[in-house]
DNA sequence: ATCATGCTTCGGTTACTACCGAACTATGAA
DNA sequence: TTCATAGTTCGGTAGTAACCGAAGCATGAT
């Protein structure tokens, strides 16, 4: 009885429907703009500006302003991972949502998660990377090996830069569809961006979803075969 | 928008008060009645009624009846690991406590998460049974070694006989205070319950607090060294 | 300067729900 | 049977907060 942190604060802040359709919608780690959110939660503006003022001050989300635009964005990768969490609660404890969306199987399928890949393909991949010896170690604690490394140069991806930066460079995220874990940190956002710049996937208009193109696909199985 | 599992109605579960102290009450994995429950809530009888009501219809708790009573626990660890991430992202982004309480401490220490130990002592626990190869693995899928089937047969643990139950043998769970893994599962829930047999380590009443011994602590360490 | 756009602040309404008192059901003990 | 304990159901109250309209800033374009 009142021990440790005040965990109900922050789980009301995630328990109204406006709220969480605007962190929802920021979990593919975009930054989106107060009007895009309010559209996104489907309230008016002058609601939005509340409930943002109410999330930033929690710290669950960061603001940038450019020109008269207000720019938010998670905080960081943690708070994505919690309402990963909690999706994941919800789906095993059976709270689905009251009209359950044709996305949904697109959405197991591969999604955002943040800035990189999740879903059946995010946990595929990383099982590979790992079986492949191109990531290694235990827990959070995963490290790019030295075949690794040249692995990634194949792709222009150079890791001895992204080292070098604050982010953490490879680190794991739990899947809500899976609950298995993907491969996130810099590595795993610029691992996304090459299947963008490859033209093997695209991610779909105003959502999370990600869809292979058929040699995509193949391309991608033979990338990490 | 709209996609997904439906995370605010979750979310809103745990985020009044009183179910949250409910929930946090049972995060030692122990089965209490209504009227304990209320009392950890500070909440009327037919308030807490209501309340387990709505969180057993959710399925985040279970609930057996023995004569007249009720005895309700969390449906599953996961329910657990959730609410250690609220609490995690809750102390992470300042939201803690109006008044922090002097436990707070000892509850970073060494504290019951669930059935198994939790805090800065098992995370150490943990990392000390990798290091000594008792346990090996990726991520969530993490087991027991050969050797560690001989360290545990030494504690008069019969790993065998765990393996063949319904529930997972050896799981990891994720803690707020060090955001570092712990061990769980059979494993994790027997391991502290032979902390408590072997008298190295003792629950504070009514609370999720572990208190080691001067000398448990020592025999402890040596056991892990 | 004037206007348009993006966002915030203020005020008032409405809907929800946590809460408790009181009455009721169920199980067990004497 | 009678009483006590554990818990649920019902009804009414009260506090909270989500919501929007309107007005008010602030920044950028013309």
């Amino acid at each position: 009885m009142k021990e440790g942190p005040n965990l109900a604060a922050v789980a009301a802040l995630l328990g109204d429907p406006a709220r969480a359709n605007m962190l929802t919608a920021l979990m593919d780690g975009r930054a989106l703009t107060a009007t895009e959110l309010a559209h996104e939660a489907g309230v008016t503006l002058q609601t939005t500006s509340g409930h943002l003022a109410r999330l930033e001050a929690a710290r669950l989300l960061r603001v940038e302003k450019q020109g008269r635009h207000r720019y938010f964005r998670l905080s960081g990768e943690d708070v994505a991972e919690v309402l990963e969490g909690l999706m994941g609660l919800a789906a095993r404890t059976g709270h689905l949502r009251a009209k359950p969306g044709p996305k949904d199987p697109a959405l197991r399928q591969a999604r955002i998660c943040y800035d990189h890949l999740a879903g059946d393909m995010g946990v595929w991949a990383f099982d590979r990377l790992r079986a492949k010896g191109i990531v290694a170690g235990h827990d959070r604690h995963v490290h790019v090996t030295q075949e690794g490394r040249a692995f990634f140069a194949r792709l222009d991806i150079d890791v001895e830069a992204l080292a070098h930066e604050r982010r953490p460079l490879c680190r794991v995220c739990l899947d809500w569809s899976e609950r298995r874990y993907h491969i996130a940190g810099a590595i795993g956002s610029q691992f996304l961006r090459k299947l963008f710049e490859k033209g093997w996937a695209r991610r779909e208009k105003d959502s999370r979803i990600v869809h292979f193109t058929p040699n995509g696909r193949q391309d991608f199985s033979k990338l990490l075969a």
